[in-house]
DNA sequence: TCATTTATGGATCGATTAGTATATAAGTAA
DNA sequence: TTACTTATATACTAATCGATCCATAAATGA
């Protein structure tokens, strides 16, 4: 059954797609609803009739990052591949992704909403939880490895997870400054040999 | 001689503290005036009569954090001690003050104005600025110690650079997630073996 | 004493912020 | 046709943004 009322006329997916570049950029206070509108072509009304509100079109962007670029990480829950390469892959495909210069360079989970005024700390919290659960997945696949015999059990799987993500994370940020795909990844390269030590 | 003319009645260098701590905690965009001259106690008149403007205050403390909890890295430019010796006491000493609780988390110049609207990207640039001196400390650093014997020499210095930087970067997104120093701290341990390999 | 200089208190500025109100348009359901 | 539902266009709101104006206070210098 199709559903009643005035057909909407813009695309909201797109739109999605234009409010996450925006977000992502910027960052999610220092985004104006003015330019969220402006990239959307759509007005005040259409917006909140639409997503609620700026925190909620936000909340839309996250699942649409997760689903999209976001999924860079996911091969850490893939069980079918070994678990050195499955870290090596994150982080390769991670590097890659960060500074492609068709979209905002950095990863839009550590970038847009990691420092805000107090009275948006729930924002926070939102890409907070997200990252916890990429940490989750990195820790869980570094225990699989040690299990297996592939990363070194010498040091502890919390250890190892700290290390590897204090890495990921600082690639947000070299992205953003320039350094290049090429000295990221022979980064990685080297930094794939902690997991041997 | 004296300067002439009615005297400050604040103290301008314990405003420019509590400024700091705002802009460290909530990044540049997202501090309003109202709360900078709130916590520092002055009236508009008495903010721009001291301080000219909000990013002009910004550089102040960006100042005053460099040679404050900044000076955490400096020991990568001192050449008395060795190479690894400078690179591990940097790390150890940026781990311990970005966790320490007395203070906001993690490294400012990292967090308070990575990211922001497209009008403030001259104020973006001040701190990506101070970035690129550590930066260059870090490698010259580590090119001295190669030539010394201390660091690999299979590896070039850009991308040991790199490697140790994209860490050092991420451990402000994990001081504000809340992993703990002792966590980091191990990191560390394992990380500085990958100057030997 | 009196000019000069600097700081302060308090009111205010235009611009921008996120979000709403209201009337109307455009579809479906009966 | 008529009721109902949803989206749109347009105008608007209160609050906040960074910054300024002006009269006055409080110091020094001559």
């Amino acid at each position: 059954m199709a559903r009643t009322g005035r057909p909407r006329v813009f695309d909201k997916e797109l739109a999605i797609s234009k409010a996450m570049v925006l977000y992502w950029e910027q960052g999610f206070e220092s985004t104006s609803l003015a330019q969220l509108k402006e990239a959307m072509g759509i007005s005040s009304a259409s917006f909140y009739a639409a997503f609620g509100s700026k925190e909620n079109l936000f909340k839309e962007v996250i699942d649409r990052y997760n689903t999209s670029y976001g999924k860079v990480t996911d091969c850490l829950t893939d069980t079918s591949i070994k678990s050195k390469v499955a870290i090596e892959k994150a982080l390769r495909q991670t590097a890659k992704m960060q500074t492609d210069s068709s979209h905002p360079t950095g990863c839009m989970l550590v970038l847009s909403a990691n420092v805000c005024s107090e009275k948006n700390n729930h924002v926070r919290d939102l890409v907070f939880k997200e990252r916890s659960l990429v940490r989750l997945n990195l820790e869980e696949c570094i225990i699989r490895g040690q299990e297996n015999g592939e990363i070194t059990r010498e040091v502890k799987a919390d250890v190892l997870c700290t290390l590897i993500e204090a890495f990921m994370y600082g690639i947000s940020t070299q992205a953003r400054d320039g350094i290049s795909y090429k000295s990221i990844d022979q980064a990685i390269t080297q930094i794939m040999k902690t997991c041997d030590i």
